[in-house]
DNA sequence: GTATTTTGTTAGATTATTCTAACAAAGGAA
DNA sequence: TTCCTTTGTTAGAATAATCTAACAAAATAC
C-alpha cells in the first residue's frame, strides 16, 4: 500500500498535470516543497509500483492505475471537506488543512459513511467535483466571472482557487457558492467589475478575482425549462 | 511534535502501566509487535523529550507531560469512536481500528467540534472514561459481574476487553452498555454463572467472560434516591 | 550556433524507525 | 552460591524519505 508521502506526491502529480497529462519534476518538487533530488527518486519508486511513466530527462506521466489511485485520495479528501462542512458545521475555509489528514485514513467504510450522510453528493465545499468509487472525474466546464459580458446573470458554482485568503476574501463581500450576481459594467482600463447581489448591494471586484469565480449563466427569464 | 510512531509508544506506555506506573521493555516490545531492541531504542528517545524516566535495566514510568501526552492521544481516540457510533452509526466492534488512525491526526477544532456535537460525553462506547482537555482521566472502579452474588440486579456499564471477538459475542448474546441483568446462579464448579436479562431469557456466561463484565449494582428496588 | 539558464541527475550523507546477532545484567531455582 | 532464564543492551545493518554539492542535459537567449 502507498504510504502516505507517495500519496501525496500522486496527489500533486494529478492535479499539476498539464491537458497532456504531464509534470515536470522541478514543478512537482517546488509543488510539494521538497528539492529536486527528492522528488527524482521518488519519481523513480512511483515508477516502479507502476504508477507512473518515468523516463530520464523527460517529463512524467501518471498511468491510468496511478490516476486512480490519485483520484481515490482526491476523493477522500472531498468527501471530507463535504463533511466537514455540511455535517460538522465547519466553513469553507476551515477544512482544507483538515481533510489534507484524513484523506489518509485507510478505511473505506468511514468515506462510504460519509458519502451517504451526504447522500452521495457531487462537487466538495468549493466546488469541486468529487471523483466517484472508481476514481472517474465529471470536468466541469464553467466560464469564469472575468469572461461574463456586462447584463448577463450568473450564479456563483466552483472557484480555481481555495487558499484561506481567498476564502476569507469572499467571507468577507458575503459571497459564496450559490450567490447569484449581476454583472453591471466592465471597467476597460483595468478589466474590474462591478456587480450587484444579495438585495442589490453594488461592488467592484478586481480581474484577479473575477478570473478565480466560476460562474453558470442564469437563465431565469429565458426559455430554458 | 510527537511522530505518530511515539504516540503509539506514550499510549502503550499508558496503558501498560502498572499501578506504580512502571513498564517494562519486553512488555512494550510485545504490546506493539516490535523488537526488544526497537523499543529500547524509542524509549531512549523519549526519555530525551523529557516524555518518560529512563534508567538502564530499570522499567520505565512516564512524566507528568508524557501521561498528559498519552492522556491527549486517547481523549482523540475515545471521542471519535463515540462520534463514530453514535453521530455515524456504526457498531461497536468496527470502531477501534478507525479512531486508531483518526487519533494522530493534529486538528484541535475536529475533535472540539466532536466533543460539542455529542455534549461531552465522558465515556466512549465500550464505557471506557473519555479524559477531558487536560489529559485528567476519571478513573471508574466498577466491580465485575464475576464479584457479584447470585440475586443481585447490575447493569453492564463498561467492558475490560474491546477486542472485535468479544464484541462480536455480546453483539450475538444482545449484550450492550446498559443492559440489566439478574444474576440467578453461579456454578461453583468453573464459575460460571446463569443471568437473566431482556424480558426474562436465560443465558449462561462463563467466567471468562464474566471477568470482563463491568458492571454497577442495581439498586432500583431500594432506597437510592 | 555558442553561451547561459533552467531542469534533471548522481553521489553521498542524515534522520527516523526498524531489524538480527551477540552480549550483559537481574532474578529465581536448585 | 552457582546456574539458567528472562530481560535489557549494544553494535551494526536495512529501508524510507529527505538533504547538499556537483555535474549533465535541454531549453532559451542573443
Amino acid at each position: 500500500m502507498a504510504s502516505t508521502t507517495e500519496e501525496n506526491y500522486l496527489k500533486a502529480l494529478f492535479n499539476l498535470s498539464n491537458p497532456a497529462g504531464e509534470v515536470g519534476i522541478s514543478e512537482l518538487a517546488q509543488h510539494l516543497q521538497v528539492s529536486m533530488p527528492s522528488a527524482n527518486s521518488m519519481v523513480k519508486t512511483l515508477h516502479k509500483s507502476g504508477l507512473l511513466i518515468y523516463e530520464k530527462y523527460k517529463p512524467v506521466t501518471l498511468t491510468q492505475k496511478g490516476k486512480k489511485e490519485a483520484a481515490l485520495i482526491i476523493r477522500k479528501h472531498r468527501l471530507t471537506e463535504m463533511f466537514l462542512v455540511n455535517k460538522m458545521g465547519f466553513g469553507w475555509e476551515e477544512v482544507h488543512e483538515i481533510a489534507e489528514q484524513v484523506e489518509h485514513i485507510h478505511a473505506p467504510k468511514f468515506f462510504e459513511r460519509m458519502d451517504e450522510m451526504m447522500g452521495h453528493p457531487t462537487v466538495d465545499p468549493h466546488g469541486s467535483p468529487i471523483p466517484d468509487k472508481q476514481g472517474r472525474i465529471q470536468e466541469m466546464h464553467f466560464k469564469s466571472l472575468a469572461e461574463v459580458q456586462p447584463g448577463q446573470e450568473v450564479v456563483l458554482v466552483a472557484l480555481r482557487d481555495s487558499s484561506i485568503e481567498f476564502l476569507e476574501y469572499l467571507n468577507s463581500r458575503q459571497l459564496s457558492l450559490g450567490t447569484e450576481l449581476r454583472l453591471i459594467s466592465k471597467e476597460a482600463f483595468d478589466e474590474s467589475i462591478v456587480v450587484s447581489y444579495l438585495d442589490s448591494e453594488k461592488e467592484t471586484l478586481s480581474q484577479k478575482v473575477c478570473e478565480k469565480l466560476l460562474v453558470k449563466i442564469y437563465e431565469s427569464n429565458k426559455s430554458s425549462h
